[in-house]
DNA sequence: CGGCATATTGAAGTTTGTCAACTGCAGTGG
DNA sequence: CCACTGCAGTTGACAAACTTCAATATGCCG
């Protein structure tokens, strides 16, 4: 059986997490960054802004860990250890209700963190993880970063920004919910794509437009629709390449 | 004409934040807290983890000021001044689209702290702040604060707790808003006013109807039929008092 | 009781979710 | 090289849920 490709196997058996060379898996062996991880690690949000010495802290604290596409990370409920920073790939934070439905609450992308509300909260993880695509993760243990952070003010400095640009985005993604429509919604999310004063753009979807339909709370037949709507706004669509050639078009959508 | 009854003007005409007393307005008057307004604040949240020198040097920043219904406290884009801690009463938290409509992205209640992942964050408002009713708020000064958390851990760890909690409440909300229906989310709300164990119980709802239609991301007239549709499971309205004969019923919904 | 705001109800109308069929593409294996 | 397969995405038809508008009812407070 295809562990990859079996949703149900998933939902059942929790990868655990391994790390994956050549082809064969090492389940549950967590390595030391090597140092193109570290590159991308000190470049994220959340350690840019350390001094030298809270760098190193966080640094040993961390161990990087693969994934598959598909393979769960953690469920809700289940007790939180690590938090995680996602080096590459994209992980998908999401929801059950009791009939087994999905809502995404969150995209992680290369940078993002997660879960690092569990430092400072109850012993279980809220919600559940899934690798959306093959991953790369640091990983950091919940425990020893709180002590770490009690200790240096740069740390838990870092943790707050975190924290609060977290707090600001998911509210930001519930007005948008409740005021914006399908074709709003992938407007503003193209528009936030676009680099900065252009007046026309071609973009290249990061992922799947069925994960982007998650992130905007839409099922992936509603975001097909809204990008056909946005055709009269000049936006032509082929595959993950979208073409918006007027950006104040959109802007009026 | 009557400010706290006229929205237009409330739109056009910031209410400057006074403290009024024995119906005579003074703006902009800050004054200390009074005991009982104290005693209120020091068990919120935020506040009563904090040790006796961080407390005390928490109520010296901490300026009382009252709001009548409707009043604006500030607006998205305004620069950020303060943070607020409500000590009674409830106060909107919303967002407009172009068209001028409204959606709610948080109601906040006595001991909430709303405005404080500013502190370390960019200098302006995300959203709009409005009084629901009259408020009586702890108002504290975001430059002074950020400077005394940077001194003292008890501090920063008491604000990153809150962020972390409403980072929670706030994917809660959106997690909530893609997977209930409008019953679903009444009924929830109500299971969360209940006391725990209990079989059956009876409510009173802490403010209006419409306020409570916002906070679950509802027209008022959504949360009616969802009222009238939770009839069948046992909920009986009269005005502000609800009645709930099967709490596991609920449950079901 | 009057006056006003809040809440309820009914009747459209929108928007989105759901189900099913179909397309297009990539990889597999003969 | 080509049929087969599996998956992502699109499209259509329909149903469900919610919003909006309008009319009416209820409740509150002078």
């Amino acid at each position: 059986m295809d562990r990859a490709r079996d949703g149900q196997f998933q939902a059942t058996h929790q990868a655990a997490g391994g790390r994956r060379a050549s082809g064969v898996m090492t389940v549950n062996k967590l390595l030391r960054l090597n140092s193109r991880e570290k590159n991308i690690l000190v470049k994220t949000p959340i350690m840019a802004s350390l001094g030298p010495s809270a760098l190193t802290k966080m640094l040993d604290l961390a161990t990087a860990v693969n994934y598959e596409s598909r393979d769960i990370l953690f469920r809700e409920g289940e007790e939180a250890e690590s938090f995680y920073c996602v080096l590459s790939g994209y992980v998908r934070l999401y929801r059950l209700n009791k009939d087994g439905r999905e809502a995404d609450i969150r995209i992680c992308g290369p940078g993002d963190t997660f879960a690092e509300c569990l430092l400072y909260l109850g012993p279980n993880y809220r919600y559940n993880a899934q690798a959306a695509e093959n991953v790369t993760l640091a990983r950091f243990d919940i425990a020893r970063v709180r002590a770490a952070a009690e200790q240096d003010v740069d740390i838990s400095r870092a943790i707050m920004q975190s924290l609060a640009n977290h707090l600001l985005t998911t509210m930001d993604c519930v007005a948008n919910d409740r005021l914006q429509t399908a074709p709003q919604r992938v407007a503003h999310f193209l528009l936030t794509s676009c680099p900065k004063e252009s007046t026309s753009a071609s973009i290249r979807l990061p992922f799947q437009k069925s994960l982007l339909a998650g992130k905007l709370g839409l099922a992936p037949e509603a975001l097909s629709r809204a990008f056909s709507a946005l055709r009269r706004a000049g936006v032509t669509v082929r595959g993950r390449l979208i073409q918006i050639n007027d950006v104040n078009a959109l802007k009026q959508i």
